[in-house]
DNA sequence: ATTATTTAGGATAAATTTGTCCGAAATAAA
DNA sequence: TTTATTTCGGACAAATTTATCCTAAATAAT
């Protein structure tokens, strides 16, 4: 469904977001021991969200990652995957054919538009900011 | 969603069953040719699917792959995806953690739990032959 | 029996994804 | 200004998935 890669991206940014909403600045390596993820790949990630204005990095003693409350009230899931994994979920057909395609669907096209409308909407409508509150209450966990 | 190793598979047997239906059996190259996969690769995901009683192969001239009616009338899509895929679709959290987990569940968990349920339908629901139909009447493709 | 055709299966290779390493750049503190 | 800390970015490596190649085995037709 996701790549690992996006996970992680996840993982890390609701993590950076529980943080700063109690304002605290987080470092790499705080946000791989949290997550449970491989250090040098999540610096990967997360060069990638910081370039595209998902969180904040700071450089140098002190630096780390943030991510500003309005940024979390703002993005979206469905935009940390598609700058990770791009739109494939979305536009990709179920059986591999070339694209989804309405005209000349695949036999599954049909029964997938469901699902692929359920995971869209999850995505487009869960905002980060949302999900920050239940892992506050530990209610939700970002690793086991 | 599927590997394309499963993707594959999915339309090798569909288009299996729809020769089978008319009495034909198929050979891997016009296999290969017809859902437009490489030919090779396709060979080692029939030999599994041969394997687990998915569908027949028959060694010499003339030989090939088949599926009897009943065959297509019993055999599920999950089944299929089970046996290329494993159950990771099913058994596996969103985010990556360990396995799913409805005690410590990661923040997706809930939202996610109506689509993993509604994929498990549709795959548990679907026979090959319910899909076949279709393609027959020219409703739906495996290549384009 | 011999030959031609077709799948089986093992070895190998290419491509992609996942993961590591290390020096450069930035920057705060001493 | 020097040093320590932290992210950045490029090169590299390992693992997995996808794909190819070749010989063996089966079997039908000649
Ligand atoms: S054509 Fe295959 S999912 Fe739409
Ligand atoms: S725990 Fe992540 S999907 Fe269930």
């Amino acid at each position: 469904m996701f790549s690992k890669a996006c996970q992680y991206a996840i993982r890390a940014v609701l993590y950076i977001a529980t943080q700063s909403e109690q304002g605290r600045r987080t470092s790499l390596k705080d946000i791989s021991k949290e997550i449970d993820s491989p250090e040098a790949f999540t610096a990967k990630i997360l060069q990638q969200l910081s370039k595209n204005s998902i969180l904040l990095s700071i450089k140098g003693p002190n630096g780390g990652f943030e991510i500003p409350d309005e940024t979390m009230k703002r993005v979206k899931l469905i935009e940390i995957v598609r700058i990770i994994d791009g739109d494939q979920l979305f536009t990709g057909c179920a059986l591999g054919l070339k694209a989804c395609n309405e005209e000349k669907p695949c036999p599954l096209h049909n029964q997938f538009l469901g699902i692929r409308t359920n995971i869209h909407q999850l995505l487009e409508n869960t905002t980060i900011k949302k999900l920050v509150n239940d892992l506050e209450l530990g209610l939700t966990f970002l690793k086991r």
